[in-house]
DNA sequence: CGATCTGTTGACGGCAGTCAAGTCAAGTGG
DNA sequence: CCACTTGACTTGACTGCCGTCAACAGATCG
């Protein structure tokens, strides 16, 4: 029975891991309790509130983190001030930059954040050692390589209301895969700031605040409060989106 | 000198692998002599006129490819015809997506195009038996999101005149390191049409044309045709570009 | 030679940016 | 408790950049 009981060792071990629940869609889902046990070694985990900056543009990387909770904003800043949003990280996305000299991203906390952080070299370490690990990587990678050419079209092609309205579908869509419970009629939770909406979108603030008002005088989105909607009408948004 | 037979024969085998220009930085220079020789089992030579179609978005993949010469333009196009170029491939770029059920974009051959292309299945196969080859793709994929991101803030956040600018910095890096002797008043074969060029920065090509017109007026560029340029101006552009 | 494609230039208009004033809600401090 | 501040958001007026439309110039080709 020594082995049942080594068996029961690692679970206790493993603990918070076994309960994570990005545990099913985030990298760790790739490895098997005995690697996770590894992996955990080189965990930790850290939480910022809204606001807090987590990573500055330009400085040497030191770890790699998945998104337990909350939303983080990925963005470049231009020299004069013009910032971009170039990805809002969910529960289960990755922040940070594998095998990479420099982190090229400003990130930063839009709500109360939980990161799983690890140590960059210990992670590249298990990458090498677990090729699921990197498999599992690189499938994301190409995930959002996709994804962000699909937002290179919308930045350079679509008119202001498109935009807004693509979006509303992005935040629809994502946060009701979290939820399991989607139905057109849902409420979902905006956590972002108008202006944040603009630089996801290339948009100004006051163009956002446009947008939104036209596609609620139309009885397409309906606002019980400022950062919350509903759809009611899925299908013309859709058909705005293009 | 049994073995040293064997490795004359595969290195006549290997025929134009080896003397393959962009053996250096593509995929490939991640294998073995031996591997290469598998490789190439599955390899196969295709031209494309300027003007012909590679992939249609949408259909179903069956092949990876890697540029050996020319310039492939990868676009999504929205249903009413807007286009937006979402990445060009010079040579050692690669085309394709991996793992995927679906190809996602147009690719068309922006001038006449060698492709080397491997089969779907046989190069999955490989990328599970040579890690070395997968970390490349991992890569490579990580650094084509990093180019997707940083043309997200030009698409996003630049004028006109910016983007422009920055345009024509990225032939004229990406062009000089293929030659291996840039200076700056090297002149650069611009082998896209204007519209190519709005396409890609999300312009039309009437304000492509002022923009290059204004560039030339201010002393910055110069062209001695209507499709090469010369940088008079380096730092000027830089500059502009932000 | 006309046909076609590509590029240039001008005139005009509209979408979205800029500037500015004002509302609302939440927080702070006396 | 109320006065005050602050930050987020809304709305209106105006402007300007860039898109649209159109005419035309050159180049290439059968």
């Amino acid at each position: 029975m020594r082995i049942l009981s080594q068996e029961a060792y690692k679970a206790s071990e493993l603990g918070r891991c076994l309960t994570c629940i990005i545990k099913e869609k985030g990298l760790c889902n790739a490895l098997t309790n005995e690697q996770l046990l590894r992996f955990k070694q080189i965990a930790r985990k850290r939480v910022y509130e809204a606001g807090d900056i987590i990573l500055y543009g330009e400085e040497k990387v030191s770890f790699v983190a998945g998104v337990v909770s909350g939303i983080v904003k990925m963005s470049k800043i231009l020299i004069d001030g013009r910032q971009q949003i170039i990805g809002l990280l969910f529960p289960s996305d990755n922040l940070g930059r594998v095998f990479g000299q420099k982190n090229l991203y400003f990130a930063e906390a839009a709500t109360k954040v939980e990161l799983c952080c690890f140590e960059q070299t210990g992670f590249e370490e298990m990458l090498e050692d677990f090729p699921e690990l990197k498999q599992r990587l690189l499938l994301q990678t190409l995930d959002d390589l996709d994804a962000a050419r699909e937002w290179m079209t919308l930045l350079g092609r679509k008119t202001a209301k498109e935009k807004v309205a693509s979006f509303f579908l992005l935040i629809a869509r994502r946060t009701s895969i979290e939820k399991k419970a989607h139905q057109s009629y849902d409420i979902f939770e905006m956590n972002l700031k108008r202006c944040e909406i603009g630089d996801y979108l290339g948009l100004t603030y006051e163009t956002v605040c446009r947008q939104i008002r036209w596609l609620t005088e139309n009885d397409i989105t309906e606002w019980p409060s400022k950062r919350s909607f509903r759809v009611k009408d899925i299908h013309k948004l859709i058909e705005i989106a293009k």
